[in-house]
DNA sequence: GCCGTTTTCGGCCCGACTGTTTTCAGTCG
């Protein structure tokens, strides 16, 4: 069962080959594309093979594509693929992974050094075979081995979780502004600004009336470790904890045209660019040329950028390069939820179980940022090592829940995120569960079990009449810890039958569900909530994680039923489930 | 290999930086 990133990889390492070998570039290019939008697509491209839908009318995706991807499928592999590795030395693609070397450095050192390895090319580096190739020098070897130490410690394509970078961004930004007063603009751009979940680097775009001194203040700044590069426009650096970032620097009149360039995707300005070159337009970061008469054409905003391409301003987080032009052509885009659409958060730990604060304090938290209600959430009994409430200690917190609820203006929910024991029975009895306002259903144990049993188990919790929501549903930590295995498709179906609600966890290590699961559940009309799984009152500040998620999903307020006023989600949320199914199909947000 | 409100053939995104070169290739995004 190929996932759309396994067949992407395909395609990646198809391109990566033909470039070595030579082909011709558009060729090299298509292979990319398709990659990347297959990577990127809101649906399992296994399924829609299997359900005998074309694949053909995906961007990038045409007749020679489409095949491989059904072989690969059907059998595991992709003869052109396997013809290709043939061909060329063994291990080029792993020479690929040092940052520097690119397929032609790759090829050269496999051929005329005979080195195919990680540990074979710091050999030859050190010997000096590598500096006497013709076009290389002490500098590239030594910049080269420089990065083949740092890959030891981490790879190519290890990326950054989004809650990591984004506070790093924010923080070289506040330090950049201090010292420079110059500067007029500067944002997060690339990966960071679409917000997705991971980033592998962290692009800075500004707007100064002298760019060079503020590229000059960013590499003495004292969050940087490392110089990558330094000219007058533009300057790389490693700042702690060793994240690359990239700054650019441009005068006002371009700064539209510079953050439109470097917010992406790749896929999206590509095919950008395609639709500029058919009106006979040209684009770059700093503004769009008629071809005809040279003439440039600057602009200070994006909105201006993509109107003179005909085109509705988009959202970072919708620019991925599949559908949303056409959607942005005939005007037809979404309003996407915000921030500010958000009433309540409904997944919140107090220090009664392994959460850091008191409840008054998460509930004071909830009031100030302007909600309107709030579930605390703690653990359930058998969460040991999270100290878990006994029924008994549950009943004593519903009590100081009622009273704190009675003093706030702020609608104080009761709750639970109670385990989903591995038979799929719950671990508070049905008489507790149904005092209480809001259950929050979540897998914490028997991580392990397969996809079949899984689902069921799950299923089961999603059937009992008293579970509201289920809780990051597939136990994913970024970077860290791989996702159950479980049917997704077969949870949204559920989820559509019994009216248990489907939670977007907003907290940065998990963005669980993920965006294009989220995707999927908007298009079939399966119930959200957002919710950020809080253990501080200052995690209360994770939504905006949670909702760049949904927005990536294509989701507008009405589609989270948390952005509902409050006694509109309470109704909903204390109505008995076949009710609330009812409520749900009618589109009740 | 993909694609078409100029085209089913002939195009295909564009520039910065580095290191090695005296005019440019390779890599990256």
């Amino acid at each position: 069962m190929p996932s759309n990133a396994d067949i992407a990889a395909v395609f990646e390492q198809m391109a990566a080959l033909l470039e070595m070998k030579g082909e011709v570039v558009f060729k090299i290019r298509a292979y990319q594309r398709a990659a990347r939008t297959i990577e990127h697509l809101p649906f399992s491209i296994e399924e829609r093979v299997a359900s005998g839908q074309p694949l053909k009318g995906i961007p990038g995706i045409g007749e020679a594509i489409e095949k491989k991807t059904i072989e690969f499928i059907q059998t595991g592999a992709v003869r052109a693929l396997e013809e290709l590795r043939g061909e060329l030395p063994d291990g080029v693609l792993t020479l690929m992974n040092v940052p520097g070397i690119g397929p032609k450095t790759a090829m050269r050192v496999a051929r005329e050094l005979g080195v195919t390895t990680i540990e074979g090319l710091e050999k030859a580096i050190l010997e000096g075979r590598m500096a006497a190739l013709p076009r290389m020098g002490e500098k590239t070897a030594e910049n080269i081995l420089r990065h083949t130490r740092a890959l030891s410690l981490r790879t190519k394509d290890k990326r950054t979780p989004i809650g990591v970078a984004l506070p790093v961004a924010e923080e070289v930004i506040a330090a950049l502004r201090d010292r420079c007063p110059g500067l007029r603009k500067l944002i997060p751009a690339g990966s960071l600004r679409r917000w997705r979940e991971t980033v592998g680097d962290i692009d800075l775009m500004g707007a100064a009336d002298e760019p060079q001194q503020a590229i000059d203040a960013f590499v003495v700044l004292p969050q940087v470790m490392e110089v990558i590069g330094h000219g007058p426009k533009k300057a790389s650096a490693v700042v702690k904890p060793g994240i690359q970032v990239d700054l650019r620097i441009v005068e006002d009149e371009s700064y539209g045209a510079l953050i439109q360039y470097f917010t992406g995707s790749q896929q999206h300005n590509i095919r950008l660019r395609d639709r500029a070159n058919r009106m006979g337009l040209s684009l770059n970061e700093y503004g769009i040329t008629d071809i005809a008469t040279g003439r440039v054409e600057e602009f200070a905003d994006e909105e201006a950028f993509y109107a003179r391409l005909g085109l509705q301003l988009m959202p970072p987080e919708v620019r991925e390069g599949v559908w949303e032009l056409e959607l942005a052509e005939k005007r037809a885009l979404p309003r996407l939820v915000e921030l500010g659409d958000i009433r309540g958060d409904l997944h919140v730990h107090s220090d009664w179980s392994d959460g850091r604060e008191p409840l008054e304090t998460m509930v004071a938290a909830a009031a100030a940022r302007g909600y309107q209600y709030v579930a605390i959430t703690d653990h359930s009994a058998g969460r040991g090592i999270a100290n878990g409430l006994a029924e008994e200690r549950l009943r004593q917190q519903i009590d100081v829940l009622r009273d704190l609820s009675a003093r706030h203006s702020i609608a104080v929910l009761t709750g639970s995120e109670v385990d989903i024991r591995a038979d799929g029975t719950l671990d508070y009895s049905d008489e507790m569960l149904a005092a209480l306002d809001v259950v929050v259903a979540s897998v914490h144990s028997a991580m392990g079990q397969e996809r079949e049993r899984m689902t069921q188990r799950i299923i089961q919790a999603m059937r009992h009449p008293s579970v509201t929501v289920i809780g990051h549903l597939t136990c994913r930590l970024l970077e860290e810890r791989d996702p159950i295995e479980v049917d997704v498709e077969a949870i949204f179906q559920a989820a559509l039958e019994t009216g248990a609600i489907l939670e977007i966890n907003a907290s940065p290590e998990r963005l669980d569900l993920k965006d294009i699961h989220v995707q999927r559940a908007r298009e079939l009309g399966v119930p959200l909530v957002i919710s950020t799984d809080a253990h501080h009152s200052d995690q209360l500040a994770h939504m905006r994680f949670g909702v760049a998620v949904a927005r990536r999903g294509w989701c507008e307020a009405r589609h989270i039923l948390n952005t509902l006023p409050r006694e509109r989600f309470l109704a909903l949320i204390k109505a008995p489930k076949p009710e609330r199914v009812r409520l749900i199909k009618q589109g009740v947000a």
